[in-house]
Parts: structure tokens; C-alpha cells; sequence
DNA sequence: CCGATATTTCTACATGACGTAAAAGTATCG
DNA sequence: CGATACTTTTACGTCATGTAGAAATATCGG
């Protein structure tokens, strides 16, 4: 899977907070606005970060519309799933990162995890 | 934390894998052996990628022996982690990203899932 | 239908990571 | 001490990413 530079992760971000598709300005301005940034990009370094994310499947496009509209492809949560799954599938005992992973977790995650469990068990 | 590239990690899984350090000429060797790569790098490859595994923290050298020895410095499920961690840093919510992320492991990995957080909460 | 304006595409460049290794420097052994 | 082994320095190509100007294209008001 691809991993994200600083600034597409900030774009995909805002698309991923977004209920509304995003065009390149709205982008632009949530940009300079977010963080104390406040660094006023170039709508086209906007455009160039929006196509190379779009090649990497990440965000979608529309093209009918003239300001094309901008919308994340796949859920912030799913993409991080993803992530995970790339980190584990370096592993050859996942059961063993598994177990290290989960003695470092927070003892209410444990608790929660063990309850999405049992919601898996039944089904 | 730093991700690797190919031939860093295909150092990185040999130091791994080994008992012992190695040196810069075991490892070339044992690179060329194994997988169908068959390609002879030169030793100061080898030698350039470690030194950047060293600044990354992710191997160790012995200075005191003369044909330098490298360990890794943490172990391969530790690396893993790390990159879990990572991957769930960006985030926001955990508790739905673990829950999607459960939802797609095995019936098998679940029940020794399960296992592993009843250990921890037994301590 | 035309020109001004908005939008997109093309092209470009700097930086940093990584694979790769020759050249040069340093230690070591006989 | 000289040959040999090992390490450090330097270097180059490629690719990803941030950044944006120039050029092409669409759209809108008249």
C-alpha cells in the first residue's frame, strides 16, 4: 500500500472529515486555515497532490461537475486497517506481534477488544 | 519510525533471523544465497545499508571486533509493533479501526486472540 | 460567438530516501 | 613494511513528494 506524505495526508484528512465531496479551493483554504500552518499553498500543488492521490485509489473524482469534487474513496478507518495489515503481513508469527501489540494496549481498549470479540465469536 | 526499503529489509530479516551478528561479508553472502535473487552485491553496499540501519537505530555494530559484527537491535515482532503503533497513531479512533481490523482476521487468530487477552487481564 | 476568468493539465525543479558501488583511507597479518 | 582485508567517503541514478509556473481548456457574461 502506498504510505502518505505530510501533505496528502492533511488532504486526505480534511476529505475524510468531510460529509461533502471537496474541490481543489476548498482544499486549498481548509489548508491554510488548519494547524498553525497558515501557509497559503498554490491551487495546483492542491491539484498535483489531488491526482497523485487518485492514481493511488485513495480519492475519487467527479468530472462532471466543473470544479471537479473530490471525495475519499475509502474510509480513514478501512485505510488504517489496510496499514495494519501491510504492517503485519511482514510478519511470519502474526499470533506473536499480536500478543506484544495487545500487552501494550490500554487496559479499557482490552476491555472493549474482548467485547468486539465476543460480537465476532457469536457471528 | 522508519520504513524500510527492499534491501534494508531483507538485511534486517537476516539479522533477525540469526543467532549470532554477522558481519558485512556474511550478510553479502547469505543475500546473495537466498531467494532466486542470486545477484553478487558489493560488500560496501552491504556495508552502506547497515550504516543506515545503524542511524536508524535499528541495528547495533561491534566496533571492538575487526571485521565489524551487526545485531538487530530489537527484535522482528518489536519492529512489527512499532509499525502497528504507527499505523494507529494517525488514528483518531482506535476502538473502530481495531474492531474493523478484528473483523478481518481468521477464526483461528480470534480464538488465540481471545487467549491473549484473558492472559492480560488475569495480570 | 467572444473575450475574461476560472479550472485543469503539463511541465519542472528541489529535496530526501534508497540501491548501488568505486575510490580512498585505515587497520592487520605475515 | 608491504599486501591484504576492512571501513569510510563520495557519488550517482531513481523514485516519491512538496511545490508551483505555464499552458491548455472550459465557462460565463455580454
Amino acid at each position: 500500500m502506498a504510505s502518505l506524505g505530510d501533505l496528502e495526508r492533511s488532504v486526505m484528512d480534511l476529505l475524510w472529515d468531510s460529509a461533502e465531496p471537496l474541490t481543489a479551493n476548498d482544499l486549498r483554504d481548509a489548508l491554510a486555515a488548519c494547524g498553525t500552518d497558515a501557509k497559503e499553498l498554490a491551487v495546483t500543488t492542491v491539484l498535483t497532490v489531488l491526482a497523485r492521490l487518485e492514481k493511488k485509489g485513495l480519492v475519487a473524482r467527479e468530472r462532471s461537475t466543473r470544479p471537479h469534487r473530490y471525495t475519499a474513496s475509502s474510509s480513514r478507518e478501512d485505510h488504517t486497517v489496510g496499514l495494519l495489515n501491510d504492517a503485519l503481513g511482514t510478519a511470519q508469527d502474526r499470533e506473536a506481534v499480536l500478543a506484544r501489540f495487545i500487552g501494550g494496549i490500554s487496559a479499557e481498549e482490552a476491555v472493549s477488544l474482548r467485547a468486539i470479540l465476543d460480537s465476532v465469536k457469536t457471528v
